[in-house]
DNA sequence: TTGAAAGCGGTACCAC
DNA sequence: GTGGTACCGCTTTCAA
């Protein structure tokens, strides 16, 4: 068995109560008592149990990560980010993956709620409703998702819209293809309504919509050929690249044909031939400020007003993009 | 407040006994008080507290995960693989990133053990003693690393480098390097011992250490070209892949001049140009039969031999491999 | 078949 | 400054 508060009580020849105090609020304990406590608490390899702990204080130090698809690299970084920041503040981290599936988010938000302080969701594809009831009962931080009064952390979309659209006009490109993702994805939604608002420098051809996978883009590549544009927006790198390894199947030049943006810069973008031009938006560094928000929410439930973090993004130009064919 | 076996109790007028047998051991409780009480377990949205069960029943009906790094594509498919099995056996998954930091691997493993079933130890890094002293206190399955007494998966290492040698020397290659990884990994050590069983048909030029990742690979580009090889075998993908891209910044034709083969088959390997040859280690099966081998342990702690599965690796044969140049 | 009581490992509160 | 006691939510005897 692994040692308890009274192996260290009585080993230590104090009370149970005193040995907490010792190590939770070294102050109210004399300097004698408290030293000894401790020496016998690490001599006998004494750790709290938090789940003990956590049914009498409410806390448990666990957070729960909600992602829908470890398999794209977007997600992992977003991951380490919780992570990092999660074991910094002595938080320790329950993953899950729901391979996504939208109604399976729920379940397993409740499922973890129990044993978390609170949760934090990285781009839910469940629908507003679902997530506000859900919201009531457990301390939910969004990351890549809004939604009024729950704390959220997101990239400035239409700023990184912008971007992208600057870049593939300022390079003489006019017609532009945007491959969509998933129609539950509030960032396809979000980017779809930035790039609506650009038209008037631009004549949108929108193509999709496609699972946000590199299949999704290969899916969707004959598609765009097809749309007679010169250049084209994959929903995120995964798209894009399934797209510039359809067109290299297909004898299309990449940029000379075809130009290709990305979103998300997964670390992939930078290592294909040609490297894609993408917007960064921000991973690892939106999982560290979602477990801020959290932290934030937890200290001090009762703000009028949910936390909102906007982070910056930056268009990353490499190799497949390039002015338009004469 | 979230509702507890209590406000079942009082709502379908039975005490708490009732309710946990009525839930847990139906066939004890008169079915019609059993339909009763779970009815309004239903209505009242009741979900019993794991951890407080835990803490009494001695079972958390959580595991642990660990890896050295997320940003690795081979580490998010197995950790799905893990998240897949131990949800299908109503599991939840503590996840830990070491960010390849050996020293802080049994620090996360015992912080978590309290929390947890059992641990898996996915490439863990810590030296043999270590890792031993903490297997005497936790249960613990290895993934991708073997050790005495200790159950574990592993890929087929000398088979999985018997395809990668063979496929070589059927297109003429007789001399090769190896892009070593980190000297701790176990995977490395072992795809070395196998490397080195086969020198009767090959001249092995050994390169490295260097991290397991594509900044790895375009480190040791230039002394792979240096060391007059007309193939090199990069320690994983990643690594293989920062070679292609440093072999084509210099202008070094693959597989015309150079042929490279790489280890595990992430996603990425399939998606480049030239594509990558690689020997396609198991990852998301690893991770599932690690929860295999781990509920297994936990229901039968004493069998006297650990259990230990070996998953096939087949090579897969892309672009990057070719005849050796004339 | 059911309920009462004890206890899992801790912490909080109240005496002393 | 320290110890005793109750209790967090649940399961498990033990009696009835």
């Amino acid at each position: 068995m692994a040692v308890t508060i009274k192996d260290v009580a009585r080993v230590a020849g104090v009370s149970a109560s005193t040995v907490t105090r010792a190590l939770t609020m070294p102050e109210l304990v004399h300097p004698e008592t408290r030293e000894r406590v401790r020496r016998t608490a690490v001599t006998l390899g004494y750790h709290p149990n938090r789940a003990a702990r956590g049914l009498i204080t409410g806390r448990t130090g666990n957070i729960g990560l909600l992602v829908p698809d470890l398999g794209n690299p977007f997600f992992p970084s977003v991951v380490k980010g919780v992570q990092a920041r999660a074991h910094e503040a002595d938080y320790a981290v329950f993953l899950a993956d729901t391979d996504e599936d939208a109604t399976a988010e729920a379940g397993l938000v409740r499922r973890l709620s129990k044993q978390v302080d609170g949760i934090v969701l990285c781009s839910p594809r469940m629908p507003d409703e679902e997530l506000r009831t859900l919201v009531a009962d457990t301390p939910v931080v969004l990351v890549n998702r809004r939604i009024a009064k729950v704390p959220s952390v997101t990239p400035e979309f239409p700023d990184a819209m912008r971007q992208a659209v600057s870049h593939l006009t300022a390079l003489g490109h006019r017609r532009i293809a945007y491959v969509a993702g998933p129609r539950s994805a509030w960032a396809n939604r979000e980017r779809l309504r930035s790039l609506r608002a650009l038209t008037k420098d631009i004549e949108l051809i929108e193509i999709g919509n496609v699972m946000p996978m590199f299949e999704g883009g290969v899916a969707a590549a004959d598609q765009v050929l097809a749309a007679d544009v010169t250049a084209v927006i994959g929903y995120n790198d995964l798209v894009a690249l399934g797209l510039l390894n359809r067109f290299m199947a297909r004898g299309v030049a990449v940029p000379g044909d075809i130009s290709v943006l990305g979103f998300d810069d997964i670390a992939l973008a930078a290592m294909v031939h040609p490297s894609l031009t993408t917007v960064a938006l921000p991973k690892e560094q939106a999982g560290r400020a979602g477990v801020d928000l959290l932290l934030q929410l937890l200290t001090e439930p009762d703000r009028s007003t949910a936390a909102r973090r906007e982070l910056p993004a930056q268009l990353m130009v490499r190799g497949s993009t390039g002015p338009t064919p004469a």
